[in-house]
Order: structure tokens, then C-alpha cells, then sequence
DNA sequence: ACAAAAGTGTTGGTGTTACACCCATGG
DNA sequence: CCATGGGTGTAACACCAACACTTTTGT
């Protein structure tokens, strides 16, 4: 084999292992709280530690495969959003094992995942390690992880700003009002005046009014709206603020 | 050993090669270009064809390590700006010899970088099988490498519009005019006025007056400027437009 | 003096902020 | 009829695009 300098045997290139870490966020309308999904782990190292969902990449599985198959084992949901967000090579932290001690490396392709709260349905598998954390009380986590939670949270805020990610896990109709505690939820409560914030939303011309009406008790019952991707489509790459 | 079954020898679990491929850009101030570096392949398969900058990461080496390493195996430079791209998994291709065929798979993580033009000095080891390409007018590159270059001219723009890379690779001291020049090239001519340019960036207050000036010839001699990165650090962070 | 290049100013329009106000409903 | 929540309007201000204009140099 002519190519063998590159393989497998060749004492130079290093031979890796890659696994997959989530940060999956979840906004609970009810309580207004932003939350992070954090599993307890079941073997050593770290065994008993609060780390991210993650796997090894296993034959056949791409790395997006790979990531939303640890959120299924995790959690049952329909509506989400998912993307790659970095890729952290691990020198000191193998989670999975021994493989370093066969000179295999780590390679950590974390994913940032958006799912709806109200549908979200934990897994009980595992004696129910698995579990929503406030985003402000985040318990260390084994192998570094807090630096990978860190960044996946910026790039929500970021998204959420100049992306419709939101409408990913709102409900198919959903009142202006939602959104924006939506929206106050992740990015802090002071973040735009109601009324400011509505009529920007309006303005760029993708909420449509269903012409439904939604009351909660004493107060005027609110418009429902759904989000017009068709109408939305040429917006799409523009840059855009919802702030 | 307890934990064999996440080792090498695990079936379920993928082996990887991990590549860094290097999406580097270069304006031109001269001639008004924007320019990406690629190299010709020396080996099977794709040999002789046009490709990104890419290397397999070996052991002891880190992702961007590796990447710092191939970018100076081709160019010699010292002002640059890299930062990560995306991790592609590469089912169909592994430019790097047989490793796939003893099952090991290959990932591409790749990184862009932003290099000063005037300073890179192109390395002729290998036959000068390395040259700089107008991006609009890039050959078809191998192994689907045409996605890599787009994702990073894409990032490249929006870098640029948002944060300050380009004084990583202006001269420390910069006509408002060159620093307009540079802006065009990358952006498209008709990004903005030059007049609404200048006193946008100006009151942002990071660009401060060296007092020294540059003449080209006949016209008025252009006030030199630097990049005050004190000025800046409270506007890290800040979304700031410099459109 | 004139052309070339740098730098400044003006103006109309648009977007944003911080409010005050009006509307629909339940009790 | 009033408390409650939904929805609309607006005045002050900041910002921006487009363009005309002034200043400083070389020849």
C-alpha cells in the first residue's frame, strides 16, 4: 500500500477519537426562566458529575447524527433548533475512557441545540439523571464543560437577535406578548420597551394575524399571530435586529 | 482493562483522522483585490488540483497549531488574524491517502485567516504550487473544498463588519483612505459613502491621529492614523457596525 | 492657476427611545 | 365601573445617505 505513511500505523498523524457535547437551552414561558439540560455522569472519570450530553461518534453516524441522537436519548421533542458551534481538541480530558491511553486523542464538536420547553419530556432511562438547570446557577461541570455552556449561551443571545430561531419552538400561534417575554427571558428583562418591540416585529412584515384571539382570564384577549416563512424568505442573510 | 469497549478496538465506535484546511484571504490594497491562497496537490488523489492549504493534525499538535503550521509552510507572514471555521465529517473524501480504507474516517476542522498582503511572502518549496487566486475567480477545487472557501468569504464579511480584524493586517499606521480601500475590496465598491465612512469610524474614537502624514504624489497628504486597541476594549463585545 | 487628493458640512429622511394614551374584557 | 392586560400614537432625538463644498498639496 503505497499510502501507508498516513495510516493508521504512522507514528506522526494522531488518531482521534470525536465525540459530541450539546448545550441545549430551553425557555419556560410559565416561569419566565431560561434553562439548560445537564446530565449526571455514569462512569469514570467524572462518574457522579454534572456535565453536558455527549456522546462518542460512533461508524456510519455523522457528527450531526451523532448530536441529535444524544438529544433524543435525553429528551422527547419535536420542535427544535440545531447547530455546530465549536470544535475544542481536549488534550488533558478524555471522558470516554482510556482511549488516550492507546495514544488516541479527543476531539469535542460541541452542538447548540433550542427546544421547546412546554414539549420537552425527560427520559427517565438512567435513574433519571437528567435534568433542566437554571442558565444562572450552573453547578461546575466535569472536564471543563463550563467553557463550551459558556460560549453556546452567547451564541443564543447572538442568534436570537439576528435570527428567527425563536419561532423554531414557539407554538404554531403564539401572541406578540409570548415573544416577547421570549425574547426578555434570554436576553434580560430590559432589553426593549414592549411597545417599541412590537411594532419593529410588525413592521418587518413575516407575523400574521390569525385572527384568533387568546384571553387569560380578566385583561383584552390578544391577537394570536404564526410566523409567515414565506414571508420571511427574502429577509433570510439581511441583516436584521429584533432586538 | 475495564473501559476496552470505548478503545480502538470497539466496533461501534469511529476512528478519525483529523485535518485542518485553511481558508486564507489577503486584500491587496494596489490593486484593489481580494485574494485566497491555494496550493496544487502533490499527491493522490486530486493530485494536481487546486485546493485548500490542509494537513492532517499529528500527534502532540493542536488544532490550531496545525493550522498555524500549514499556513506557514506556504507563506511567510507575521500579521495575521485566524480564528476557527467549522467542522465538516467527510464521508465521500479524504484527500489524505488510504486511512478510510482500514475504516478510519476523516474530519475536516477548518480555519480562516485574514494575512497583510505587502508582508506575505510566498513559499517556493514544492514547485511554487502555491499561489494567491482572485476570489472571483476560483477554480473548481478539490474534494468539495468550494464549500469551505464560500462559508469563509461569508464569515469574512461579517467579520469585517462587525469587529476589527482589519487592523490586524493594516500597517500599524493607515490613511482613512486605505483603510475605505480595504473595506471596498472585501465588501463590494458600493458598501458606503467615504465621507459617511470616515466620520462613522472617527467618532468611534478607537482611530487616533499620529499627527504624521502620507503624500502620494499630487493632492492634498493624507493624515496617518493608528488602531488605539485601549479605545477599543471597552467596545469589545458591543455590537458596533462599521459598514 | 489648475488638477488631484483629503477632509468638512448640510440637508432630508429614517429609526429609536421613552413615554402617554386608548381599547377590550372579567369580575 | 374599575382593574387588568392588549394595543396604538407621538415628540425628541440620534443616526444615516447623498451630495456639495472647502482645504492642501504637486506641477
Amino acid at each position: 500500500m503505497a499510502n501507508d505513511r498516513h495510516a493508521l500505523n504512522n507514528p506522526a498523524i494522531a488518531n482521534f477519537q470525536v465525540g459530541v457535547d450539546n448545550v441545549i437551552f430551553s425557555v419556560d414561558l410559565h416561569s419566565q426562566k431560561l434553562f439548560v439540560l445537564l446530565s449526571k455522569r455514569l462512569q469514570q472519570p467524572f462518574q457522579g458529575v454534572w456535565s453536558l450530553p455527549g456522546t462518542l461518534v460512533r461508524k456510519g453516524e455523522s457528527l450531526e447524527q451523532a448530536a441529535d441522537r444524544i438529544l433524543k436519548e435525553k429528551i422527547k421533542v419535536n420542535s427544535l433548533y440545531l447547530e455546530q458551534l465549536y470544535s475544542f481538541d481536549e488534550f488533558a480530558c478524555n471522558p470516554w475512557g482510556s482511549a488516550s491511553q492507546l495514544g488516541i486523542r479527543y476531539l469535542s464538536v460541541s452542538y447548540f441545540a433550542l427546544v421547546r420547553f412546554e414539549e420537552a419530556e425527560l427520559i427517565a432511562r438512567e435513574g433519571g439523571m437528567t435534568a433542566w438547570f437554571l442558565v444562572k446557577e450552573i453547578p461546575t461541570l466535569a472536564c471543563d464543560r463550563d467553557r463550551i455552556l459558556h460560549y453556546g449561551y452567547r451564541r443564543l443571545r447572538n442568534k436570537l437577535e439576528y435570527s428567527p430561531i425563536a419561532f423554531d419552538v414557539l407554538p404554531a400561534v403564539f401572541t406578540l406578548n409570548e415573544l416577547y417575554q421570549f425574547y426578555g427571558t434570554v436576553l434580560g428583562e430590559n432589553f426593549a420597551d414592549y411597545s417599541n418591540f412590537r411594532s419593529r416585529l410588525l413592521k418587518l412584515g413575516f407575523l400574521k394575524d390569525t385572527g384568533l384571539k387568546s384571553s387569560r382570564g380578566a385583561g383584552r384577549p390578544a391577537k394570536l399571530y404564526r410566523f409567515d416563512s414565506e414571508a420571511f424568505a427574502p429577509l433570510k442573510d439581511k441583516p436584521m435586529v429584533f432586538i
